[in-house]
RNA sequence: GGGCCCGUAGCUCAGUCUGGCUAGAGCACCGGCCUUUUAAGCCGGGUGGCGCGGGUUCGAAUCCCGUCGGGCCCGCCA
């Protein structure tokens, strides 16, 4: 059968690739790096959702398949991320796996790092391997193949100035040792490669920053000269993905273009020495993050996948990662709401409620609803309701009002938004994602309410007339009339009643909200007033 | 200097890979319903011919070449 969904495609070139592969896979591997020198970001995120999608596919092919998340934790710091202690600076050029958690829960900065990542997968719904990367080196996991690029190098250098035209490599070996004297990993330089072992001089210098204050800093090599262990060091990110690839037997990784180019040198690495069809690869856009002021400093001022969840579920947050490859994406909260509903409407397509009259459309709108749920869709079609809407009614519902959910609730039905049953933990959910929403975003401003006598008086009269038996419309009616009486624009007047009971200058059905709301509670509120 | 993506209705976009129904959706907008608000409701309306110019084809938004506009990545390092 054709596929049309891009995760589907995909397993189809990696069955492909299979064909060209002497030593055939018995297990179907994904893979994706899980950062760990900085927070991890909803584009850090971006790659596990999409690696573990194709993880499924493969699955649902009847497939073996594994999905390994692997921590660059052996990479060295080179920035000080917003919002953290100053005195990491000392900690640049250390590989993150050896710097201590400046906040003291885990065992090194990287875990820390990865930790919130994998805090957000498990969040998302993503299923994972782990791998440490500073243990795959430890253990000498890639140890035939560091050896191979190390022994020729210069072959590595020729393709590494062919592909990207940098021509250091071919002087210099692809290597980083971590200094036995200083533990800095970005300051040394390989001297020669002999017996598994490589000789090294700590003197190189480069440049690190301090995110915080915008200072960059200089850190210079200790002068240590030394030899150690192939497994006391890490490869070149132009060369290191083509170990792994190797080791590890990995059949597919996607990857973001800003790193096309190295993916370009490790492909031809893995081809040319390593004598390893690359995985397949998908290369995608990039999220733009334009958070901006709005996402607390607290948190570095990064959009994580943790800040999207307070305001959008786990559905709406693999649909931002399903849906296209290839568009440069803005990311901002204003997305969240807008993919709410979009999940809603692949829920209406998916269970025939919107008809679709192009065919291939529908399968692919159909098929991507599958892989939003994690290819386990609900029996039967889940709980839809506006996003937009129900924002707007908890934007003139306070937060504090009693029986808030009731209100909504109500209000909701009687505007027949939603179904005669339909699942009330599900749209409490979506009334926290809602409620979050406004007061971190679209806060409305509630001015201090100032009445002249004319209306303080036609609200005396309405309070004194409300009674307990009167139906909606009757409330209704008694405030246009209680308008005429007093000489009042009907038009101002429930302007009055809004802003006196809601803060806002308009709302829901007057009558009904003050229904439901309940009388008597209204009538407290309008006795402040006097 | 190298490369990627986008350009379809006022806005956000789907459709482009695998050319072919009268080019679609949501929002906005316009008209009507509502004898009592400023409609979160209901009914009805598509207002564009797919950035531009060539080419291929019986046929192009879809393929090819060129061009303009917008966005982004690489060109330190990882």
């Amino acid at each position: 059968m054709e596929k049309i969904f891009w995760c589907d495609k995909l397993v189809d070139e990696i069955l492909e690739r299979e064909e060209k592969l002497e030593e055939k896979s018995d297990v179907f591997i994904t893979e994706s790096g899980l950062g760990a020198s900085g927070i991890p970001h909803i584009g850090s995120a971006g790659d596990c959702v999409r690696a573990y999608m194709i993880f499924l596919a493969l699955k649902d092919r009847g497939l073996k398949s594994k999905y390994y998340a692997v921590s660059d934790d052996r990479d060295g710091l080179r920035k000080v991320p917003i919002g953290f202690p100053k005195n990491l600076e000392e900690s640049i050029g250390h590989p993150v796996s050896n710097i201590d958690d400046p906040f003291g829960c885990h065992r090194s900065y990287g875990e820390h790092m990865s930790s919130l990542l994998m805090d957000g997968m498990e969040k998302i719904g993503v299923e994972f391997e782990f791998i440490s990367s500073d243990d795959l080196y430890k253990k000498g996991v890639m140890d035939k193949e560091i050896k191979e690029i190390l022994k020729n190098h210069e072959k590595a250098g020729e393709i590494i100035k062919r592909e990207t035209l940098q021509e250091r490599y071919t002087e210099q070996y692809p290597f980083f040792v971590i200094c036995e004297n200083c533990g800095k990993i970005y300051t040394t330089r390989i001297t020669d490669f002999h017996n598994d072992k490589v000789e090294y001089v700590c003197d190189e210098s480069f440049l690190g920053k301090n995110s915080e204050t915008g200072e960059e800093i200089r850190v210079k090599g200790c002068g240590y000269r030394g030899e150690t262990s192939i497994r006391n060091g890490k490869l070149q990110w132009k060369v290191e993905f083509a170990a792994r690839w190797k080791a590890l037997k990995i059949n597919f990784e996607a990857f973001g273009k800003d790193i096309l180019d190295s993916v370009k040198v490790n492909d031809a690495i893995c081809r040319e020495m390593l004598n390893f069809e690359p995985p397949v690869h998908a290369l995608y856009e990039l999220f733009v993050e334009k958070s901006g002021e709005r996402i607390s400093k607290s948190k570095g001022n990064v959009f994580t996948p943790q800040v999207w969840l307070d305001y959008g579920s786990p559905e709406s947050m693999r649909l931002l990662m399903l849906k296209r490859l290839n568009y440069t994406r803005v990311v901002n909260l204003f997305e969240i709401p807008k993919h709410m509903d979009e999940v809603d409407r692949l829920a209406n397509v998916y269970f025939g409620e919107e008809e679709i009259s192009n065919e291939r459309e529908r399968a692919h709108l159909k098929r991507l609803y599958e892989y939003v749920c994690l290819l386990k869709p609900p029996e039967e079609k889940p709980l839809t309701v506006s996003h937009y809407t129900l924002i707007d009614i908890c934007n003139v519902i306070p937060k504090k009002i009693k029986n808030r959910y009731e209100i909504i609730k109500n209000i909701l039905l009687r505007t027949k938004l939603l179904p005669k049953d339909f699942d009330e933990s599900e749209l409490k959910k979506r009334i926290e994602y809602a409620t979050n929403f406004v007061e971190d975003v679209g806060k409305t401003k509630r001015e201090k309410i100032e009445l002249n006598s004319l209306e303080k008086k036609a609200l005396s009269i309405f309070k004194e007339k409300l009674t307990e038996d009167m139906s909606a419309e009757e409330i209704q009616t008694l405030i246009f009339e209680t308008a005429k009486e007093n000489e009042i624009k009907p038009r101002d007047f429930f302007k009055t009643i809004y802003r006196v009971i809601l803060g806002v200058d308009q709302g829901p059905r007057a009558g009904s909200l003050i229904k439901i709301i309940g009388v008597e509670r209204i009538k407290e509120i309008i006795s402040e007033y006097r």
